[in-house]
This record gives structure tokens, C-alpha cells and sequence, in this order.
DNA sequence: ATTCAATATGAAAACGTTTTAATTGTCATT
DNA sequence: AATGACAATTAAAACGTTTTCATATTGAAT
């Protein structure tokens, strides 16, 4: 297999190499007999064509990027089996590239991704204006991109994406707290930068002023998307002078943390405190107690955001642009009960 | 920014396109005053090379493709995170690409890797005879590859990799196990396609069989490498006619599912039964009780693995090739005591 | 001033494919 | 027997780069 190239396999089949490029892509066009021939010397030789030359030639990789923060994240699961599915049934190889949390989001996908390496990106990262910039220029893209699951900033909403309502669920969950008897609700957010817990954490602030209860001094605290900020964000949570007697913490990730800092404070959960999650991954029904939380539909999303994607590749003209919305559920397990004091 | 190439950015400068191309890649070989006006070229078009032409002609993609069993494994965050320090600093990109549990491996790297795409693989996935007989045709490997983590089956054992001993690291589980004076001890492994499981069941057999310890009927079984299917299995050893008093898990992904169910049997852990994992995922130690397990340096694999794949990318004759084997660590937690039996 | 070396540039080939345009061959219709 | 239509094939252009080779320019040394 020393790497034969197309006219190694015309001259071996004795044919032009237009006919063998024809028979491989268009059988039909060329006649049984010489296909029967080019066939065999494929078979020889082993050839197969050089993807490079191919997608060079022909402008179109049949490749899909999808951006999302990082490998390891439990809630991605789900929604890279849908947008496989989807792909794979359209022909379309995946491929995953990760942002490493934001340090080199924007750079990467200006210069790995515009440059014709692949047909279009499905963005599961945070979406910053500055990033997406320089893909959407002059309100018209000029690489097919779709956002999933996260936020997009309000300057970008006119980017196609798929999503739960963030503030929506969070508001419901918060309502679900207060219906529980909490009036001492604190939250465990992310990082300024990372608009989709910005979302989840309005909604639990018109939740809140909604019921006409006050949001302390402190209660909403940035956890960093991470167990170990949780814990850390947790940790400032019960030692402040007014404990919450609820935490809802913007993921399942960091209810993870903070959990395990609770019990660690030899509290227990829902008795002492409740903690509510968000995201449902599959963890979040193995902690102890198992995690009340908000179930995104994730494999659906990844469906969706894959077909807008083929949309816009396929003409980019008439595809829907703007936000779309899929329905998420809160998920009631044993992490939330009625406040004790 | 609607595409320009080369040739206009040449006419837009007043030279050879030729020109353009070595002040982009070799400006120390063109003059002060032509780089000048190459460089202004470039910044009033907004060109950017086409990436693909680019590879195309180099024979080279600067690209280099990790292959994993899924996104959304915790276990490869610290893998990758290596992987991607040493490729960054070489000038590599870093591309990741699922098999989601086997379903296509071997066809997907066969047919998009071997012609081109990349300049070489790390497989982070179970490495099967069958899927990399394509790749390693007639010893000589047409692709540098290099598995991580994994275990490699005997007759490519040729093959780079880097990984720690899993079936001693699974021993020496087994007999700290025993030394808390555990004498029932069952294991929750992998399928038998997974080599790797197979590794560590086959520590644990030794182990056993050094301390002269019976394995009874049913006390290996197969937990699916899923956190349900390590519930199932659970549930068959808990209802067994002989019960073990410790389970040794052969991924901390099960054991959290082991855990979890033993606990909704109403036994404590390790008060009524201890539980061991394996991997020492970010989730292990806060579960309830934290998880005793056997801690892998990921982030030095990572950097490893890629190191090796460099050298054979460079230089695929002189590149060292078969095991590496890096040292591996008991991170003794809660889920372990002495039985009470 | 003249020559030589070194440096800088341009023209064109090359990479492996797809695709267009031109050519040949075949067969049915007149 | 000649024409036309159609199918099958070939030759060659094209894609956007890099790189080789030849040429032109510069500067230094005679």
C-alpha cells in the first residue's frame, strides 16, 4: 500500500485517469466492461484516494467541527450521539476540537476553521462576541455555524442555535425551591464570562423577586464551572452569617462539589440544606441523595443543531437563523425537601 | 473577506505570487521592502491561505488526530490537556475524534486517516487486532500511531504506547483488599472486547490466586463499563447465593454505579460491603463515601504519547516503538475498611 | 570600472484529484 | 450510405499552494 495514486491506477487498468476518477464517483457514466477493469486495478493496488487532493479539489471536506470546552464534560455525551446520528446519515464525518475553557476559543476557530478545513462548526462552547466575529462578518457568515446548548450573546442572537430556555428552567427550578417552603436561596453560578450560567442565574433572580425574597449579600457566588470551585464557593456559603437553606447550583457538575462540601460540614442533604442541580447528567442520579436537577434533551439537541447545520451548508441563503428552543424538565429526586428551621 | 487567494494578494502587492508565498513562510528570504508591501497586501485583503491547498501541496496537515471512546469520559480531560501542551508546543493541532465504544473504528480511521488527513493518530480507544491490521500492514506502519492508556493486543505489541501496568496496579489493589482481610472479593470488569479490563482482571485473578483466595462462580462480571450496567452487576452479586465483602471495580465509572446500588440496598459502604475502583476520575473522591482507587498520572500519558508520536512522525525509522509503561498510584480513600464479618 | 558572489525575485512545475471540452465510437434513423 | 444523437472515453485545464530553477539585481572586492 506504498501510497498509489490515481495514475498509477489508470495505467494498471489501461485507462485515463478521468475514467477512473469517474468510476469510483460516478459509476453509472462509465461502461461495465472498463468498469470491471478500473475495479480490479483498485483492488490491486489498494488505492485509495488521497482525501486531501479530494476535499482540495472539489471545495467541500464532508467534515463538521464541533467546538465544545472540553473533553471529559459528562453532559456532551448525549449531545454528540445526536449530531452523529444525524451527520452520519448525510454522509458527514465529526470531528471535536476542544477550547480548553476559552483560552484560545476565538483563535483557533478563525484560523483552523476558515480556512476550508471543514464545512462548518457547531459551536457547544461559549459563545463570545469577540469569537464569532470574526465568523460572522458583516451580519452574513462565511462559514456555515450553528450554536448549541450555550447562549449566544444578544448582538449574535441572529446566529442559528438550539437550546433550552436557560432563565426559563431556572426560574422554574427556583419557583420549585420556593413551593418546597425556602426562602433562604443561594446560588452557585459560573464565571462572569460564561453567558449560559448568566441566563440560568436571571432566572433565578426574577424567580426570587417574583416571591418578593431577597437575594443576600454573597448568595450568588461564582463556583468557576468546577467541583472544586463549588466546593470552595460552598464553603464561603455556609461560613457567611446568614446560611442559605437551599443552594441551586447552575450545574450538575458543581452541585457535584458543593454536595460533598456540605456533607463534609457534617450537614446533611435535603435535611439541613437542599441542593438543586442543573443539566441531569448521569451522575446526577448516583450521588447520594440522587440530584434534583433540570433535564436538557440533549441527543435532541444535538439532532437539531446537526440538521440546521446540513441547512445552512446546503444553502446558506434560506436556512432559518435565530434561536430555537427545546423543552427541558426538572427532574425531582432527593436533594430537595421541605426546609427544616 | 470573500476569499481571496494567493494570486490576488500577489497583484495587489506588484509581485509573484511565489513572493507572497515565502514572506508568509520564509520572510527572513525576502526583503525589507517587498515583505512591506506583501504584509500590507494581506492585511487590506484579509487574506489567509487556504489551509487545504496548503497541506496538499506540503504533504503534511500539521495535524494530528486522537482517537477515544467518547466525549464525555471524565478520564481523558487530563489526558488530553497533556497531549495538547507538548502538541501546541511543537506547532500540532489537535483534532479528536470518537468511536463511541467500537461501533466503527476500525473503519473510520482506516478510510479518513490513512489517506492524508492526518499526520498521525493517538489511540486513546480499545486497539483491536482487526481495526489496526490496517494500519499496520506488514509490520512497517503506513500512519504513525501511538496508543494511549489502552492495552494493545499481543500481536501488535510492537506498536508505541504508553500506559501503566494495569495488571499490576489491579494486584496491587487486590491485595490491599486482602490485607484489610478481605477474603470474598468480586470484580465488576469490562466486556471481553475491552483489553484493558482484561488486564486488570487478570491482576485481580493473580492476586488472588497468590493469597490462595477462591474466585466463586459469578464473582467476575461484566459491568459494561457503564455505571447501569455496573448496577446490574451489582445487583447479581448482591443476590448471589455467595455475597463478597469488598467489589473491586475495574473503572471508577462503575464503581460509582457499584456504590450507588449497594447503597439502595441498604448496606453502608465500607461498613457492610467496601468498593474499589479504578482510574481516579475527578468524581472519585467526592462520591459518599470518597472512592479508594488507583490513581493514573493522565496528564503525564498525555504528554508522553504525544512526545512518541512526534519522534515517529519525524522519524518513523529510528522512533522507539513497543510498551512504555509509566508508574501508577493506590490513592487509599473511604471505600475501603476491614470487613465486619 | 569589472567581476564575482550573494541575494531577491519571477516564471513555471508540481502535488492528486475533479471536471470541462473535445474526440471517438456506436447505433438507430433517414 | 449518410446523418444525427448519444454514450464512452481521453486530454487537458483547473483548484491554491510550495518549491525549483533560472534570471535579475545588488553590493563588495578587485
Amino acid at each position: 500500500m506504498a501510497d498509489f495514486s490515481i495514475k498509477d491506477v489508470a495505467r494498471l487498468a489501461g485507462v485515463s485517469i478521468g475514467t477512473v476518477s469517474r468510476s469510483m464517483n460516478t459509476p453509472e457514466k462509465v461502461s461495465q466492461k472498463t468498469r470491471a477493469k478500473v475495479e480490479d486495478a483498485v483492488r490491486r493496488t489498494g488505492y485509495s484516494p488521497n482525501r486531501l487532493a479530494q476535499s482540495f479539489r472539489r471545495g467541500r471536506t464532508n467534515l463538521v467541527m464541533v467546538v465544545l470546552p472540553s473533553v471529559g464534560d459528562p453532559f456532551f455525551t448525549e449531545v454528540m450521539r445526536g449530531i452523529r446520528a444525524v451527520a452520519e446519515t448525510s454522509g458527514y464525518s465529526v470531528v471535536i476540537e476542544e477550547t480548553q475553557f476559552n483560552t484560545m476559543t476565538a483563535d483557533k476557530i478563525g484560523s483552523m476553521l476558515v480556512s476550508n478545513q471543514t464545512d462548518g462548526v457547531i459551536l457547544l462552547a461559549s459563545v463570545s462576541p469577540f469569537g464569532t466575529e470574526i465568523m460572522a462578518s458583516g451580519g452574513k457568515q462565511l462559514l456555515p455555524i450553528v450554536v448549541g446548548c450555550e447562549t449566544v450573546s444578544p448582538e449574535l442572537s441572529a446566529l442559528p442555535s438550539v437550546q433550552i430556555d436557560n432563565a426559563a428552567a431556572a426560574s422554574e427550578m427556583t419557583d420549585y425551591l420556593i413551593a418546597q417552603g425556602h426562602r433562604r436561596i443561594a446560588m452557585i453560578s459560573g464565571q462572569s464570562s460564561s453567558l449560559l450560567t448568566k441566563d440560568r442565574e436571571i432566572g433565578y433572580r426574577q424567580a426570587m423577586q417574583a416571591a418578593r425574597l431577597r437575594v443576600e449579600d454573597g448568595w450568588v457566588i461564582d463556583g468557576g464551572l468546577t467541583i472544586n470551585g463549588a466546593r470552595a464557593a460552598t464553603r464561603a456559603l455556609l461560613s457567611g452569617k446568614s446560611r442559605p437553606s437551599a443552594i441551586f447550583c447552575a450545574t450538575d457538575e458543581m452541585a457535584i462539589g458543593c454536595l460533598r462540601e456540605v456533607k463534609a460540614a457534617s450537614l446533611s442533604v435535603p435535611g439541613d440544606i437542599s441542593i438543586a442541580g442543573f443539566d441531569d447528567i448521569r451522575y446526577a442520579e448516583v450521588t447520594d441523595p440522587p440530584l434534583t436537577t433540570i433535564s436538557q434533551p440533549a441527543g435532541e439537541i444535538g439532532e437539531r443543531v446537526m440538521r440546521r447545520l446540513l441547512d445552512r451548508i446546503k444553502d446558506s441563503e434560506s436556512a432559518s437563523s435565530g434561536r430555537e428552543f427545546v423543552p427541558h424538565e426538572l427532574v425531582i429526586r432527593e436533594s430537595v425537601a421541605a426546609p427544616t428551621n
